[in-house]
DNA sequence: TTGATCGGAGATCATTATAGTCTCCGACCC
DNA sequence: GGGTCGGAGACTATAATGATCTCCGATCAA
């Protein structure tokens, strides 16, 4: 359950490889084309160009036409979240479909929908994690995540 | 993104409303028919026949059959917790595909998948959560959890 | 003891989301 | 000006999801 998808893993992969290129020892500032990434990961060549292309129209890669093109990053690698990335390929975080819709008759046409607001409370949890963390920290094997039980946090039980 | 389904949306309603009526004030200890929790939250009967079948065969909640039958909690609102009911539905937690697999070639046939580990302290992180909120803290409009940033706690980044 | 009321279980279907493919276009650089 | 790149749209196949239908067995009360 509540699963990325694949898009969403590609993503992650074409941008960690793109940061890893640029900012890597090799061949700083090269700009990397989508062939190159789908065969280092195997991934489909024009799935994978369309989510690069998916990446370029939110503003975290910049593309680069023509021969010797390829694709850079458009900030630095602590300047782009996880939230960022999965929101660009996937929509927006919602673990419900009434977390993001206008006022109006949702969950069931009835008000005494009482999972609401404890499950929005889980969204937001969730949400200032993947915000928390940055492409940055998932280069490089550096540790990433102190994981922290809200219980021992002073949650109600 | 990361959506949780329907089904699993109806089953956390029906375990609320069971425990609301299971340890209310009006008819404490009655069990609960399909039939109106279908009826209390606009659900579709049968569908959400298939869920209480689910969590049931989860021993989450006892059915009890023939006339005056319906279903009961099987254990008290704070031992169940909300990621036993959604794995219960959802099947386990798991962000990407490799996250529960066993040894093998995974990931596309290559070892060079830098964000595996990354993403399983995300799943991780998420998993914590999920774990420390029970039926119990649903109930009632409680303050549920307290929202506390990873960033704040020693996050590379 | 019989029938109405329950849950149990399986097959089935429609709809949607996902994953992946194909094709054509325009930009760029040598 | 031709080959190499990304941009973009339509398109298809497969899987997941949501929902329905049907039949069965257990139970209890008249």
């Amino acid at each position: 359950m509540l699963k990325i998808s694949k898009k969403a893993d590609y993503a992650l992969m074409a941008l960690q490889h793109i940061a890893a290129v640029q900012f890597g020892d090799v061949t700083p500032g090269r700009v990397v084309n989508t062939k190159e990434i789908a065969e280092e990961y195997n991934i489909p060549l024009e799935l994978l160009a369309k989510v690069l292309q998916t990446l370029a129209k939110h503003a975290l890669i910049e593309s680069h036409n023509g021969p010797k093109g390829g694709y850079a990053l458009a900030r630095r690698a602590h300047q782009i979240t996880i939230a960022q990335i999965l929101e660009s390929i996937e929509g927006p975080l919602g673990i419900t479909d009434c977390s993001h819709e206008k006022d109006g008759e949702f969950c069931m046409q009835r008000g005494n929908c009482h999972i609401r607001t404890p499950l929005l409370k889980v969204q937001d949890s969730i949400a200032q994690l993947l915000n928390s963390m940055t492409l940055q920290d998932m280069m490089g094997g550096t540790p990433l995540i102190t994981i922290q039980s809200p219980t021992a946090q002073g949650v109600e039980r």
